[in-house]
DNA sequence: TTGAAAGCGATACCAG
DNA sequence: CTGGTATCGCTTTCAA
C-alpha cells in the first residue's frame, strides 16, 4: 500500500536532486553545502524516509549484513558466542544471519553457500570440523571471512588461547594439591579440545591419572560415562576440556554423591554462563570480546588474533565454598602461582577409598 | 572480482531471453516449452549461475529472508527456540536475521526497525514485555509478523498451552503424594510464567504451600533465594514454570544437601536440553513443532496456535532412579525406592494418565 | 557544489 | 511460447 517515501520523494521535497540526497546519506562522495545539508535533512525526516537496502546492496554490492555459521546454535557455548557476535555486529550497523550447522558438515555447507547467496559482506565460521573444504569455498566467493574458536594454517581467525588455557585449569588443580588428577578432553587434534588436552597434560604437576578421549558431538554423554568410571576408582580430580565436558562430570558427580569441591576438584575451560551457574570454576571466555575482534577482523581487516582467556574460579574445584560462593562475589581469587598458599581445601575431606 | 554470471549471460549462453530465464528460474509467471526449459537448465549450470538476491529483492519485493527477535539468545530456551526457527526457515528455502534485545525494550525496538529496514519478509517476535508497541511498529510496516512463547489478544501467535502445562505439572506432583508443594512463578501476568503459574495452582491437589513471585529478568537468581528459603521449612516439592527457576532451584537443592526426586520433588516447565540432561523433569515445549507452525504462520498466513506441551518425566520428579534414568530411556514409570534413603515422599503414587 | 543520467540484475508486462 | 524492455531505488560518474 504505502510503499514509503523514496529518494526521489526527499530529493524533490528539498529541491535538489537525488544525486545529492545520496552524498548527504552516505556522507560522501562529494561534498554537500551545508545549508543544503540541512534542507536534506529536513525532509529526510520530514517524510520518515528509510533508505531501500535491497537498492542500496544491488547498487553498491554491499549488504550491511553478515553471516555466522556455529556447529549448533542451542549450545550454551555457541549460543553465548552468537549473542556476543550479534551484539558487536548490531553495534556496527550490520544484522547478522545465523545458521546452525547441526554438526554436519553437509549442512554447514548449505548454510555457507546460503550466505554467499544472500551477498553477506562477510562470514564469520564456528567450525564443527575441518573447515578446509568451507575456507575453500569462501575463498572462491571472495568473501571476506574469520574462523571463531577455531583456527587452521593461515587462515584468519579468532579464537581463545586454548593451550594456555588447558595449562592453568590443569595447574590451578596441581595449586590445589591434587595428585590424583584426570583430563577429559582429546590429545589429538588441531581443535580446542585437543589443545586444551594438551596444555592440561602440560600444566599438570605430575603425570595425569588418565586422559580420557571424548568425542565430538557428545561431549556431555562421554565425559558422564568417562566420569562415572573415574569415579569408581582413586580419582581426586577432574581437568574438563569444555563447559560441556563438565557438565557430564557435574552429573556423574551427583549420582555418586560426590561434593563438587569437596569430594571432588572439577575445573573447565569454556566458561559459560550455565557452567557459572552451577558453580563450576572455569577458564573464561571472553565473549564479548571475541565477538568485538572477530567483526573487526572482517569488517577493518583487522588480523586474526587469540584472545586471552581468564580463570574464574567458583566452588567446583574447591576455591570458594559452596555456599559462600553467592555470598562474596568480591575480588576472584588470584591466579594459579597463590592458590595453593591461599586455599587449601581445610582437612582435604577423606576419598571414598577405590572400590567402595 | 569476478563479477560472476548474471542472467544475460544464462539467456546468452541458451539462445534466449532473460525473460525466459527468469520464467524457469521461478517457474512462472508464463510456461516455457520442456525443450528450452532444457537448454536454460544446461546453462545455468555450465555457468554456474547463482541468482543475485540483491536483484530480486528490490524488483520482487521479497528478500527469502525472515527476521526474528528474542530476549535474550544466549538463555538455553530462547537459544532452542531459535535453532528450531532458523530450522524451519531453512527447511523453506529462507534465512532468518537474528536479534537478541537483551531484555530492554528499547533494544528490541532497534532490533526491530532494523528488521523492517532490512525489508525481511516477516518477522517472528519473542517479547519479553508487553509487545504492544512492538505490534504497532510492525504493524505499521505492513509486515506479516507472529509473536512466539507470548500471545497477546487478537495478535497472531504461536505458543504452547502454558495454562494447561502449568497445570499438568502440578498434577504431576500431587499425583505423586507431594502434599507441600510451592509455586515458583507469577500469578500476575499476561505471560507464560503468569499462565503457567495460575495453571498450576489449579493444578495442585490442595492448596499451594507457597506461590513465589520472580522477576523477569533474573529468573534464576530468584528462584535460587526463593528455594533456598523454602528448603529451610516444610516443602515437599516445588512446581517451576520455567527451566531457569528450575536451575535456580537445583543449585539450592545441591547446597542444601538435598537430592532431587528423592529429598525434593521438582518439575518444571519449558523442557530444555540442559533440564532434561540435568535429569529434570518437565512439561516439555516442542520446539520443532512450534518453529514450524511459527514460519508457516508469517509464511502462509496460517493461524496462530497454541502448541500442546508433553509430560517428561525425569528423575527430578521421583519417576525414576536418579541413577537409572540413563540406563532405561524407555518408558518412564514410577518406581519404588529401592534403597530406604529414597522414601521420603508420601505414597509413590502412578502417574496422572498422560493428557489428563 | 550540484544534477542528469547510466546502470546494478532480475522480474514480468505486453506484444509478437 | 518467446522476447524486448520498462522498472525497482539507489550510487556514482561526468559535465556544468
Amino acid at each position: 500500500m504505502s510503499k514509503g517515501p523514496t529518494i526521489r520523494d526527499v530529493a524533490a521535497r528539498a529541491g535538489t536532486s537525488t544525486a545529492v540526497v545520496s552524498y548527504v546519506l552516505n556522507d560522501g562522495p562529494r561534498p554537500v553545502a551545508p545549508e543544503t545539508r540541512a534542507r536534506v535533512r529536513a525532509a529526510i525526516d520530514a517524510l520518515g524516509y528509510r533508505p531501500n537496502r535491497s537498492a542500496r546492496a544491488l547498487r553498491a554490492n554491499r549488504t550491511g549484513t553478515l553471516g555466522l555459521v556455529v556447529p549448533d546454535l542451542a549450545k550454551p557455548f555457541f549460543a553465548e558466542l552468537t549473542r556476543a557476535i550479534e551484539d558487536a555486529a548490531f553495534a556496527r550497523g550490520h544484522r547478522l544471519l545465523v545458521g546452525s550447522a547441526q554438526f554436519d558438515a553437509g549442512h554447514e555447507e548449505q548454510q555457507l553457500q546460503a550466505l554467499v547467496d544472500a551477498h553477506v559482506d562477510a562470514v564469520l565460521l564456528a567450525p564443527a570440523h575441518d573447515p578446509a573444504a568451507a575456507l575453500e569455498l569462501l575463498r572462491r566467493a571472495e568473501l571476506p571471512h574469520v574462523l571463531v574458536h577455531r583456527t587452521v594454517g593461515a587462515a584468519p581467525g579468532v579464537a581463545g588461547d586454548d593451550l594456555d588455557a588447558g595449562r592453568r585449569a590443569a595447574a590451578h588443580l596441581s595449586g590445589h594439591g591434587y595428585r590424583r588428577v584426570a583430563v577429559l578432553g582429546a590429545a589429538e587434534g588441531d581443535d580446542p579440545v585437543g589443545r586444551r588436552t594438551r596444555g592440561a597434560l602440560a600444566g599438570l604437576a605430575g603425570p595425569p591419572d588418565a586422559v580420557v578421549e571424548c568425542a565430538f558431538t557428545d561431549l556431555r554423554g562421554d565425559a558422564y560415562r568417562a566420569a562415572t568410571r573415574l569415579l569408581a576408582g582413586p580419582v581426586e580430580a577432574i581437568c574438563a576440556t569444555t563447559d560441556e565436558h563438565a557438565l557430564g562430570v557435574i552429573r556423574a558427580a551427583a549420582e555418586a554423591g560426590r561434593v563438587l569441591g569437596t569430594d571432588l576438584g572439577l575445573i573447565s575451560v569454556d566458561g559459560t554462563e550455565l557452567g557459572a551457574y552451577l558453580g563450576l570454576s572455569a577458564v573464561t571466555t571472553p565473549f564479548a570480546e571475541l565477538g568485538v575482534a572477530a567483526v573487526g577482523a572482517v569488517l577493518d581487516g583487522a588480523p586474526g588474533r587469540t584472545v586471552p582467556m581468564t580463570l574464574v574460579t567458583r566452588s567446583s574445584c574447591g576455591c570458594v565454598a559452596p555456599d559462600a560462593e553467592r555470598k562474596r562475589p568480591g575480588p576472584r581469587v588470584p591466579e594459579e602461582g597463590r592458590d595453593a598458599s591461599r586455599v587449601r581445601r581445610k582437612e582435604p575431606r577423606s576419598l571414598p577409598p577405590p572400590g567402595s
